[in-house]
Parts: C-alpha cells; structure tokens; sequence
DNA sequence: CTGAACTTTCAAAACTTTTTGAAAGTTTAG
DNA sequence: CTAAACTTTCAAAAAGTTTTGAAAGTTCAG
C-alpha cells in the first residue's frame, strides 16, 4: 500500500469513527487530514482533499479550533489562514474528554441532581411512598456512579501523560 | 414536582443523553421507561406510555435486549411478553462498556494496526521517508494510547463493583 | 387444523442533520 | 479610499436516520 493510500485510509476510519462518538463526520475527517499533513493546510487545501464545500471547510474547521485541537498558522507574506492540528495523542484525548465531559456527562448530572431533590420532598400519598422510594433508589445509585466517573476523567484531563500511565499500572495489577 | 412528572423528565433527558453518545433516542427513552417502571411492561405499555408505533417499540426493545439491558418476563396465563431492565446502575455501565469497546474502539483499532504494518513496509523513494516515519509516529502513538485505553475498560468490564471503588481511591490519592 | 393473539419486518414517510454555494462581511495592499 | 483576497454566514437542498403502519410471520388455545 502507497503511503498517500494509508493516509487516505486514516482519514476515512477517523470520520467514521468520530461519527459514532457523535461528532461531525466532516470535523473527524478534518481533524484526521491534519493530523497526517507535513504542513499546515488552507481551507482550500482542506476543501480540495476532502472534496467539500467552502462552507462546510470553514465551519468545520471552526469547530477544531473551538475544542482547541486545531490552531492557525500564519505565513509571512500570504493573507490566507493556514490550519495544523495538535499531534500529541495524550494531548487530544484530554481536549476531547473535557468537551465531551462539559456537553454530555455535566448537563446529566445536573438533571440527576434536580430530579434527586424532587423524590425528596414529602409524600402525599401512601400509596406513593414505595413507588418514590424506589426512584430515589435508582437516582442515587446514578448518581454516585456518574458522579466518580466524572471525577476520574476530572482527574485525566488536568493531569499529565505520567499520572496516567503510573494509574495503568497501579490498575492492572 | 409530582413524582409521576419526575419520572416523565428522566425518560425525556436520558433520551436527549443517549442520542449523544450515539444511541437512539427511543431505545434510550425505553430504557429509562423500563428502569423506573416498576412492573415490567408490555410492548404496547410502552407504545402508549412513549406515543411510539409498535414497529418502533419492537425494534428498539429487541436492541436493548441484544445489549443485555432489557430481558423478557413472561406472566402466566398471558401471552404477552413482558419487559424489564436491569436495575444495577454497575451492571448497566459494564453492558455499555462492552457494547461500545465492541463497535466503536475494537475496529478502529483493528485499522491502526492494519496502517502501522503498511507503514513497516519498505521505503521506496527517498524523499518518502520522512513522511513515512512521521505518520508512523502518529499511529504508534495513537494505537499505544488506544490499547492502554482498552485495556482499561477491558478490566472494568470483567470486574465488580468493589474494584471499581477500590481503584477510584487509589487514583485520587 | 383454525383463527385469534401476538410479534416481526420493511418500504415509504417524516424528521433530523449535514452540506452546499452564493451573498455578505472583513481585512489589507496599494 | 478601493478593490482584490480572503472568511463567514445561512437559507435551501441533499443526505442520512428514525419512525410508521400495514402486511407477513409465528405461536398456541381450543
């Protein structure tokens, strides 16, 4: 296999791939075309590899910035903007769990969290009594578990490389 | 809040969370149906109680089967099949753990290591092989962070609850 | 067997998300 | 300032995904 076929490969398995951890196909691709590029890219360079539009380059490219996986560059003497993507795997994975923490562990937490002080509050009813007993049974144990799982990527993103690969080996044992 | 309203905000939100996490919204809603539902319930409880077809409900009950978080309760004298969802929030997050090591990192993986192989093979002309040996570092190093990451759910997956909070306290030392 | 009770399937419709591309906006060289 | 070079926006179109519901399939009591 040619070394531009193995690139073209990566890019389609990481859109795929990022497709089914919810994000964009095109943002995954994007990502992975930069990941593999010896020089930061244009949003024509981008558009013309990828076979897509101005728009969606653009917007895409955007969105890599906003996660903070991908920074502009600037040359001297040219007016365009041009892209390169952090290339320390250790690096991305915090940036991608601290985006993914912040839109869908935190947002749970907090409906868990209100729902928890509702099955608080006094019972009416006596035929209600176990019925919320039960509810309030399943959203502790939620809770706990969702909450130590957050703490634990807490943890991953603000530590570094060292914190994770001593914590695998403690793990492992 | 009336519990019964408590109870119609979680099936609603784990819903909205599920389909983050690429996961069907129904099949979500199901779930959290049948979590707080405290009799297994009956395909057409759940046509009702969500305002789904029937085709819908059969499909997405059949899927969280398949996933292990939903099993068929038959009740005497009734031909009806009855459904209920495991209730331990532990159990839970070890049968999604498995469900996506599975889908989502297994074969991603499998093609980092198909890449790096072709990446082995010889260079062929001069100028190629820098970039050769720099896309080469890339998949090294994403397929050693991938495995150290599978590993780890790996052993999550197969172990039991007290692990779980055993290693939580060692990794927040 | 038969037919009622139930479950499964799947093509078409509805809905959601992504992409396009042209127009508007911004920046800068001259 | 002006106009060329570039970036951003966003309504409409395309693509993708989910849902529907009716028909086909299965099971079982009588």
């Amino acid at each position: 296999m040619e070394i531009k076929t193995a690139k073209e490969k990566f890019i389609q398995s990481w859109g795929n791939f990022g497709k089914t951890w919810g994000i964009n196909k095109t943002m995954a691709q994007l990502h992975a075309l930069l990941l593999v590029s010896d020089e930061p890219l244009s949003t024509e360079d981008a558009m013309e590899r990828l076979q897509i539009s101005r728009g969606n380059a653009n917007m895409n490219i955007r969105a890599l910035m906003d996660w903070g996986l991908v920074s502009k560059v600037t040359k001297m003497g040219d007016r365009k903007e041009y892209f390169e993507a952090e290339r320390d795997v250790w690096h991305i994975a915090r940036l991608i769990v601290r985006e993914r923490r912040k839109r869908e562990i935190e947002p749970m937490l907090a409906v868990i969290e209100e729902l928890k002080e509702v099955s608080l509050s006094e019972v009416n009813r006596e035929e209600e009594q176990e019925e919320k007993e039960r509810f309030s049974v399943l959203l502790e144990d939620i809770d706990q578990f969702a909450t130590k799982a957050d703490s634990i990527l807490d943890k991953f993103q603000r530590s570094d490389e060292n914190w994770f690969y001593r914590s695998l080996v403690k793990l492992m044992k």
